[in-house]
DNA sequence: CGGTTCATTGAGATATCTCAATGGTCGTGG
DNA sequence: CCACGACCATTGAGATATCTCAATGAACCG
């Protein structure tokens, strides 16, 4: 059950039989469930393991002065939260599960020595951190200058995307256990345009979405429509339909382009 | 000069001289000048040494389809730049500066070297990754789900604790080179409602602002009309005027609260 | 001194929000 | 097994924040 984090580590890195099974070691040691809508760390919560998602979707999320959520991470399995936290003083936002989960509690020291004993390991989970701050760069990118209905696109392709490399998507799309209110809460947006999005992207035949079952009708004219480049992500480089359709605009001047805006 | 990271990574860990010594001996071995409005690191630029800003303000930052720029982060003097960065196949956004900037150049190795020689610099430095992550975090909430007018103030007051923390803040204020197209291009607004934005906070004498002179006029006060909470940086939980005047609201049955929205 | 760039301001356009009404679904209790 | 209630997604209409565009004027550069 619990290879998603090898394969997602082995996009970036081949690792051995020996290297695959220490870290199944590690990450199956120490394992608890945690129900759908509950929460896995609490805001103000001090440092302890590193927690490593087995199976279900959980989020980092904040809680606004007016009851509103902000979403600002959105955790898969396989994916590892704080891997560095032990020196913070307290979580300055909260860890929730959206489904049940399977979280893997890691102590930092065990998962610093095996990246020790390991080190295609260990070169694999800092790519892995890496990865993650890539994701939340473009978060900002996208809710910053993007429009609602690209907004929602683009998260869509990147779940799909981040799936793949874990090997939890199917061919033409996959299961998103999330509501409406909680992918408007990503994204910064109200439910209400949620709804709307989500509408006109069904109507332009891009994608269909029953009971929790997204189909990707179209992955190239998604990406072109909501302007989605996968080559930050792990698995974002390879296949032919996840390729970029156009090159990313390149700048070679550096800054802002003279002529636009 | 650079005594600017050492200023902020004591304010995690008590650095002894010899770790003082050795940190500053790696940071200023090699550096180079780069002028405003030029790119330090390209995008889809490979693999290089770690970057420490010296001097000057620098950015991430992206280009949209449309030629539109989102600054993904602000870089001040004493910030890293992709500490782990050597894992990754290819930058995907660029860095640039806003001012001349001088910048050091330090081989991963080297750093890495540093830190196992010097434990306290060890954990000071991932302390710093951490922090710069949650303030990506941060970001994320402000832009999706807050105000343009609390955006800036927002931003505007996580620049004073963080110039403060490494020594760069008078007791009123501080100097923001930042055009407000900058500032919009950061915050995901047009410069037509950051010219407003400020216009309002100047009314409400919060702040001043001319010629890139910024003062503080009621800090407090400011932190209480944008809802910011400095615990999560550096030098943001001492002081009688950066704290936050009400207590952060805890939600301690975890999730959304029923009653509101 | 002239030209360019850019911040500011205002007016109109538009995307998104807020609120309320509707209806479906699910869990619960009879 | 059915009926009821709670919750929530959806939809529509009106309110509003923000955007876009154009005009103005100041600052800077050649």
């Amino acid at each position: 059950m619990p290879h998603h984090l090898v394969a997602k580590l082995s996009w970036f890195n081949p690792l051995s039989q020996a290297d695959r099974e220490a870290l199944l070691d590690v990450a199956t040691r120490d394992s608890r469930q945690v129900e759908a809508r509950r929460d896995i760390v609490r805001e103000g919560e001090g440092p302890g393991p590193v927690k490593l998602i087995l199976r279900g979707w959980a989020c980092r999320y904040r809680h606004l002065e007016d009851g509103r959520r902000q979403v600002t991470a959105l955790l898969l399995p396989g994916d590892l939260c704080d891997v560095h936290a032990g020196v913070l003083r307290g979580m300055d936002h909260a860890i929730g599960t959206f489904t049940p989960v399977t979280v893997a509690e890691i102590a930092a020291g065990r998962l610093l020595d095996l990246a020790a004993r390991h080190p295609p390991i260990g070169r694999a989970l800092t790519w892995e951190a890496q990865v993650s701050q890539a994701i939340q760069r473009r978060w900002i990118v996208n809710i910053g200058h993007r429009s609602a209905d690209e907004r929602v696109g683009h998260l869509l392709c990147e779940l799909f995307v981040r799936l793949r490399a874990v090997g939890l998507a199917r061919e033409d799309g996959y299961d998103l256990p999330l509501r409406p209110i909680d992918l408007a809460d990503a994204l910064g947006i109200g439910t209400a345009h949620m709804s709307c999005s989500l509408r006109k992207l069904r109507a332009r035949n891009l994608i269909m979405l029953d009971d929790g079952r997204l189909r990707v009708l179209d992955m190239a004219a998604l990406q072109r429509a909501v302007s989605f480049d996968p080559a930050y992500l792990p698995a974002g480089r390879v296949g032919g339909d996840v390729r970029p359709p156009v090159a990313a605009p390149t700048n070679p001047s550096g800054y802002r382009p003279a002529a636009s805006r």
